[in-house]
DNA sequence: GTATATGCAAACCATTTGCATCAGT
DNA sequence: ACTGATGCAAATGGTTTGCATATAC
């Protein structure tokens, strides 16, 4: 089951990788229309669903509301849902590795993957 | 616009507070069925979802897979997915406040609510 | 040339909704 | 009595799938 690269698949990644959006799943197929108008729906989600299960991707939930977000898995960090401006912004906090080992000793587990999401005010809405 | 207490929504809090389980929306209404078996599909959605809108109950996605869990929102906690048994088991550490506040400050930002989803292996599985 | 990926449309299925009825206050 | 909640069935809508065709290798 060899894998190919195809235009489509090239056309959404790069839509994952430099819009810092974390589009919806209609966002990227919006987004992948205008490079490409014949790309189908489910061309979007087969290739977005493979390149989440092979890791490349993460899935973000939303906190309060229902759907699903999608970032490029480049080095991990937290998302921060703004409900002012609605968009999402990237975290990064160098202790959160060391405090999900904690969790993981103080709790006798093993801790394989951590989401954490975040809901409030970005810094530029707090403005 | 009261509230009124229904038989239905008090089987729905009793199976959540009950079973530590962490069930999803489906297996609500299976355990409800056992109770009461004029319970309606509709009613269990309704219900839950109203829960989870009032902050009484909480939505927790799955890390990798698909679907949602329910659990009281009696005091804050995280979840983790053990990958072995397949159960939710919650987790209470004590410096998550903390840590979110830390995040907070260091990323100046404000956070109304967070989500942490933990997936691995839990303390029994281990053994 | 072969097998994987695509586009289209149909199928799927969890969730929501409209409506008449029931029941809590 | 009034109005919110229920149960049923139908509608909805995001996601998946079957299939013939296109295309990467």
């Amino acid at each position: 089951m060899n894998q190919r690269n195809t235009k489509q698949k090239e056309i959404i990644l790069k839509i994952l990788d430099e819009n810092r959006i974390h589009p919806t799943m209609q966002e990227i197929y919006d987004l992948a229309k205008k490079e490409d108008q014949n790309i189908g729906q489910a061309t979007v989600y087969r290739n977005i669903n493979k390149l989440v299960e092979d890791g490349m991707v993460i899935k973000i939930p939303s906190v309060g509301e229902e759907g699903y977000h999608y970032d490029i898995n480049n080095h991990p960090h937290t998302h921060l849902v703004c409900n002012s401006c609605g968009k999402i912004i990237d975290i990064f906090e160098n202790d959160y590795e060391k405090f999900i080992k904690k969790i993981a000793s103080n709790n006798s587990v093993i801790i394989k993957k951590s989401l954490l999401v975040l809901e409030g005010i970005c810094n530029n809405c707090k403005k």
